[in-house]
DNA sequence: GAGTATATGTTCCGTGTTAGGACAAATTCT
DNA sequence: AGAATTTGTCCTAACACGGAACATATACTC
């Protein structure tokens, strides 16, 4: 039940009604491709007629294609299969850390096309956009055969105006208020998308075709790294909030008393579990003056703890057990909060899955509030499946599959 | 960018265009009310002939009248003015709460009729459900002039299935799993709506005519009493989650450590800002044996503490300072996970806001990410708006006027 | 192998809705 | 009294879905 804002509201005009068939058509196509014309009018419940002019709109905008003709299951004519037409138009996904910068071109439907790339990030942001428009156009230069490239999709892990194309704070990066979108699209003259990188990763879960086997209109991303990056689907859209800047789990208190956070306050979830969280606690040191420690993290990683716990380290091992009860908790926290359908959990973290998780679950039921609420599913994305590349790329891709605003 | 659910959609049909564009013509005569049909095709950017059908299709269904012509403001023939047909329709709204239950009547558009009544509530649902009955139809023979009942919402402190029209849980209710829709919609011969208060007041507030001033499609409301019910208005709709249980953020932890909870969990943001947490405070106990003390409490009352506090007591204003602390650190966290536009602040500790803003405040911006996140607008509803009965009726009233589900 | 049954995709007409403009009615200004 | 202007209605056009008929293609049956 939502309500009409009386200053902010879309009349429907003689097309709406079109335009809304024309995009369930296309997210139908999407989801159960190969699929005929007969297909979808029984799927939408609308004549045959109907589905026929749908359809033929699309073919003539080059949206989707006239495959093979499927095989009849009973008597009569076979049908005709389409698909979306992801053959001949590509995007580039661009995921920006403070360490490097990745980049991974795919089709339309998001299905990788070939490795992933990347580089050292320069600190300086000219360089750094300087370096990053000459890898891209070489990616590009390498799928020359596809044909044009849809848009370039770039995800930074801090604060993001998307509408204005500009990062207005990412302290990992050192960047306040940055132009990054028009610089990009001017350089390579293609559209430029850009957005927060828990965000992104929350929009690609929620734009995978997987997903539309589970029903996942409300869900949340939680990527563990060096911060903790968070994306809140409702309704199957992202939560933005005001400012663009909901959805900030991630500095929300275990104890008000705990560690201090690179945030400034103290006791914020991620000072509990970010990477640098684990290994300060594993090296026994406070998280505050991790400054001096940079190198020495940088040398040891997340993964070579875990695989310390495997070999039976028992410090390791309290490290990482302590971390997954902390997770549990925060995720307890997002449940209450959020009662999404299911829980994205990404990060290095989560190469140690089976020894975590029933630490996690055991604190998570310690705090839902219901039982169904602990019982909550949740969903390990490993990081070979890019879930940030993945979310840059939906931000490119996803926009011509929406649902078209309405009252 | 909605994501078109491809398991869940609504194809656009003949009369769809039709019925979007009647709810806007219905919202926007509620907003502006009085207002013509020119002015109507001039808010919506139609010709005056649409505008007109609409019209006269509503005027058909007894949902606005026609009242007297309006003043021509140049030359010109003078406007015939309509109005929302909220004559001969009214709404009882009802408030269950562990000590009381609280009646009020209304029109359709929320304007009180009369008085609010209450009476003690018994702890047995059969003997509360009969009295309740009573006091309703009591309430609705006052008014018979008035026609038609459109409905009884009825919002109770704790975890409700709307559509099942049960109570799942409500603690301090001492409920479990009851069914109080149909026991009630089968002796009043009406149709029975339920909530939740917490979402019901956020609902309440959306719906207000007065929000339509600020843009409040992203809002919160926090009610502070024996316990903490919040309510998340997200795009104009509120947050429900998976199983109707999402927004609460009162049991999301200040400290993992702090005081046990109702909830049988420690720490929560509840157990710091609760009227019992305040007076707990106050006389130096435990909240954890609270039991005992029940009638102590009853006797005394956060009222009372405030009273003290402004005549001069330290004790009282240093409890009640805490509390102010807490409720601002909390209501950070609801600012950095929604970032609504604004929050609307209940509850008896509102009577002291002009004492306690500052602190809340200052502890606010201690943990909000953003300068403007702890610039968020707070808005205190005093308990003399009733925002739960208020909620309450806009359980019935508002669905008239909602969007449809389209896409 | 011809005829029948059945599924797909197209086409045509009916109905409902917005789009655009003409027109009568009502009011004020000159 | 007449011109100008605004409101509200009405008529036609354009465009969408709704429904049914029809051509096409395939498999089954005798």
């Amino acid at each position: 039940m939502r309500k009409i804002n009386p200053h902010d509201f879309r009349v429907a005009r003689r097309g709406t009604s079109r335009e809304i068939n024309r995009q369930i058509v296309l997210n139908l196509i999407r989801a159960h491709q190969p699929v005929s014309r007969a297909d979808l009018a029984r799927l939408m419940n609308v004549r045959r007629g109907v589905a026929s002019l749908l359809v033929s709109e699309l073919l003539n905008e080059g949206l989707i294609f006239e495959g093979a003709l499927g095989e009849a299951v009973g008597r009569g004519r076979r049908p005709t299969f389409l698909y979306i037409d992801s053959r001949q138009r590509c995007v580039v996904g661009v995921d920006i850390r403070a360490s490097r910068t990745y980049i991974m071109i795919t089709d339309l439907m998001g299905r990788q096309l070939g490795g992933v790339s990347s580089f050292q990030s320069s600190k300086d942001v000219e360089v750094l956009i300087q370096e990053l428009t000459k890898r891209v156009r070489q990616c590009l230069a390498e799928y020359k055969e596809i044909g044009a490239c849809e848009g370039i999709g770039v995800v930074v892990p801090g604060m993001v105006d998307p509408a204005a194309g500009r990062v207005l704070h990412a302290p990992t990066l050192g960047w306040r208020d940055i132009n990054l979108r028009d610089p990009l699209a001017a350089a390579l003259g293609n559209p430029v998308q850009i957005e927060n990188s828990g965000k992104a990763c929350a929009l690609a879960q929620l734009w995978a075709t997987r997903s539309d086997v589970v029903a996942s209109g409300n869900s949340v991303f939680v990527s563990v790294s060096d911060g903790v990056g968070i994306g809140i689907v409702v309704n199957g859209e992202i939560l933005r909030g005001r400012h663009n800047t909901a959805g900030e789990f991630a500095h929300v208190p275990l104890s008000i008393d705990g560690p201090r956070c690179s945030c400034g306050a103290t006791g914020c979830w991620e000072a509990y579990i970010s990477n640098l969280a684990t290994l300060s606690r594993y090296f026994g040191r406070d998280l505050s003056d991790r400054k001096p420690h940079a190198s020495e993290t940088a040398a040891f990683t997340v993964e070579d703890l875990i695989a310390r716990a495997r070999a039976g380290d028992p410090k390791a091992l309290a490290a990482i057990n302590s971390t997954a009860r902390y997770l549990g908790l925060g995720l307890a926290s997002i449940i209450n909060v959020i009662d999404p359908a299911r829980i994205y959990v990404g990060g290095e973290i989560t190469t140690a899955w089976n020894l975590i998780e029933p630490i996690v679950r055991a604190a998570l039921r310690e705090r839902t509030l219901t039982d169904f609420g602990g019982a909550t599913e949740i969903s390990v994305v490993p990081a070979e499946e890019h879930p940030r590349l993945r979310g840059a790329v939906a931000l490119v891709a996803a926009p011509a599959f929406a649902a078209p605003m309405v009252a």
